[in-house]
DNA sequence: CGTCTATGTCCAACTAGTGAACTCTAAGCT
DNA sequence: AGCTTAGAGTTCACTAGTTGGACATAGACG
């Protein structure tokens, strides 16, 4: 079962290569794989004779004015993925296929004060629901990817203390939901999940190094390097959230003061608006006023971008990313913040690193997370275990 | 020539292998080479065999009080590579082999208005030199390593202004050196062949990720993500000497005020101590008196060493290293100085950020940039430059 | 001094990819 | 309409290359 050194690795090796040729590409004739992947006429024939025996792909005998050819594309019950997301007060839940189609999507509000065994309970409906309603297989799952709004330990798959979901702390979600879901799961927080989810779907497309920033009750960031997610050793990576800012400016949660997130955070920012604008004021609130001309929440939303962009500035001069998103709720102000933050990553960064620098909102809002859990999803599959699949149903049962 | 998609590219890929898995070990035995790569013994054999044909590879014929081992490694002229690092006052030269054996190694001092034609001319000379008095075939030569002190853009390999070195500005210093010596040349900034060096030599062997901070002239960071030096899209990563730390701080020369550098490089710190300790101070020197307990010496560098680590505090909130790595004349000042940066990045970075984070000096001292240089040119030749030569060696010539 | 055991080599079996020949189908030309 | 053409996909014989197992080797252990 395992060749870790080679022989017929070199076979896996090709029908991965076949598999995510097709995948980028939608649909594929035979000839189109050859020549995209370099591998011959006939190999990849019998390729895909053997995708197809395994029911990983399927072939419409014949499609547009050609001569005669068949197009190959991933059959869309190959694989199903899901993604779960739990965010401040909303649990979402999307399904798709390998061929990175999101074939359904749903939220609900989630009651902050439940329980984790409550949420999860919940989550598990929402996705049996969902499944119901779009009609798939429930064996075709082969992963699914999940989304918490706290710190955790991806190595133990523990959920640090996060004051967003109380009680949580502690917890072991992938294993929670695995167990009831009965597939693998994989864990990641909320700013990874937005990064990977804008990286695939929004607006990093086409892009290989990106920060994701997301603004909402704290302020975090997701990294990718290099087309993956970067967690650092420790998992800890883009807290950009505690970068400090001004040694002597208000105390932060963390202990610190004059973290980026004591000038930029939900938690921080609403107080000051709350003696003239009361106190039942969200940061989507305040959004909404200042795109209707508020000045007052104007004021402060180019504040937050300002010092938003400092921060950003910092990670520029370490990181040089090509490109920064900006998610959450602040992201729905549009230039409003942006502006501010292009002019402070413009007046703080070194010229070279800002300079090939764009700022753009996320293209999914809320969605992102729960994308993102679809895509850490198949990313974790790494279009291998459809593989497996394949070989163990196309192999007819021995002894 | 060309397989791009199989076949043969196995044996190839099994090739690189093995002989990767030599070259970081240093010597191995087959059996020890069959259980690191995975291959079979049988294979391994067979691979040996080629390479050992090839002049690739030498096999000791006994070596340990085993039962009967033969250890392979990497024939000694099988290639070799060379490492240049112009420094600010230095022109260090380093000859190697892919043993990862350093053979020859010589620094003479640069003038610093020398113009760029000259230290080619000079770093020509030293190279030839140390060829000579190793007696090692110029034609072995696979690749050359250059290290410069400035900016440095990667993809054109143009020097960026530099005020270290003064009318190099807009050359292309792989182009001059490979010109002159015939062989590929490969460039990179000084902090980020040091970050290499301590990596493959020094105080990060065993680590995927870390960070060197190099405080000179100016302060510079080098970032080793994956066990690679990660450049970034534009190429400007690690520019920690430009983060800001307070906003209204002193000008730096980037334009901004309170950058890092502004605190802790020479440039900045030295007139501190002018009017107490005399004009033509050095880092070196003031190091040196600290040592000695020079109470105000002792006070700046600590003081530096706090901001250092104010700094390393963010860079640890972003990117969460395993290990930071200081280099340059400030780590002579060793506990002086990284008592103040662990205290410091206690205290301003994140705490999960912060647990598993090991602050060492460099163990190289002023040699980290020479032999990254030999790092980045072994690791550029990539294993297959070895043995794309070594097919062409070993085929007999046909019509 | 015999046995043991791990190393390295040889050989037959097998896996898997390739080029070339071949078939198939629709488009274009006469 | 019939013929030609050309790209698509398949089949087949061949070859490259890995593997498991048998075999030889030589120090270590008792």
């Amino acid at each position: 079962m395992e060749t870790p050194g080679s022989q017929s690795s070199l076979h896996r090796a090709n029908l991965e290569r076949v598999v995510r040729a097709v995948r980028l590409a939608g649909s594929l004739t035979q000839a189109e794989i050859a020549r995209t992947t370099g591998l011959s006429a006939a190999t990849v024939s019998n390729i895909v004779r053997e995708l197809k025996d395994g029911g990983k792909v399927e072939v419409t005998p014949t499609s547009a004015g050609g001569r005669r050819a068949r197009s190959v594309s991933l059959s869309g019950d190959a694989g199903i993925v899901i993604g779960v997301d739990f965010g401040h007060t909303h649990l979402r839940v999307a399904i798709g296929n390998l061929a990175h189609q999101v074939l359904a999507e749903e939220s609900e509000p989630l009651d902050v004060d439940a329980s984790a065994a409550q949420g999860f309970d919940r989550a598990e409906q929402l996705v049996s629901r969902l499944i119901a309603a779009t009609g798939v297989d429930r064996t075709k799952i082969t992963g699914v990817g999940l989304g918490v709004p706290g710190p955790i330990d991806v190595e133990s798959g523990t959920l640090g203390s996060t004051a967003i979901l109380p009680g949580w702390t502690g917890t072991k979600p992938a294993e929670e939901l695995g167990g009831r879901l009965g597939v693998p799961v994989h864990v990641d927080n909320d700013a990874n999940l937005g990064a990977l989810g804008e990286l695939v779907w929004g607006s990093g497309r086409g892009v290989r190094d990106l920060a994701y920033i997301k603004v909402a009750s704290g302020v975090g960031a997701g990294l990718v390097i290099n087309g993956k997610i970067y967690r650092g050793p420790g998992g800890t990576a883009g807290e950009i959230g505690h970068i400090t800012l001004d040694e002597s400016g208000p105390v932060c949660r963390c202990g610190n003061r004059g973290c980026l997130e004591t000038f930029a955070a939900a938690r921080y920012v609403l107080p000051l608006l709350q003696s003239s604008h009361g106190t039942d004021l969200t940061m989507e609130g305040v959004v909404r006023l200042a795109r209707d001309g508020d000045p007052g929440c104007r004021r402060v939303i180019a504040d937050v971008g300002r010092h938003i962009g400092s921060g950003v500035a910092n990670l520029c001069n370490l990181l040089n990313p090509s490109r920064v998103v900006l998610g959450g709720d602040l992201a729905e102000a549009g230039e409003l913040v942006l502006g501010p933050i292009r002019e402070s990553v413009g007046r703080y960064a070194i010229p070279s690193a800002a300079r090939q620098l764009s700022v753009l909102p996320g293209a999914l809002g809320g969605r992102a997370e729960v994308l993102g859990a679809l895509a850490l999803a198949l990313s974790e599959m790494g279009d291998s275990t459809l593989l497996d699949g394949s070989l163990a149903a196309a192999t007819p049962a021995f002894t």
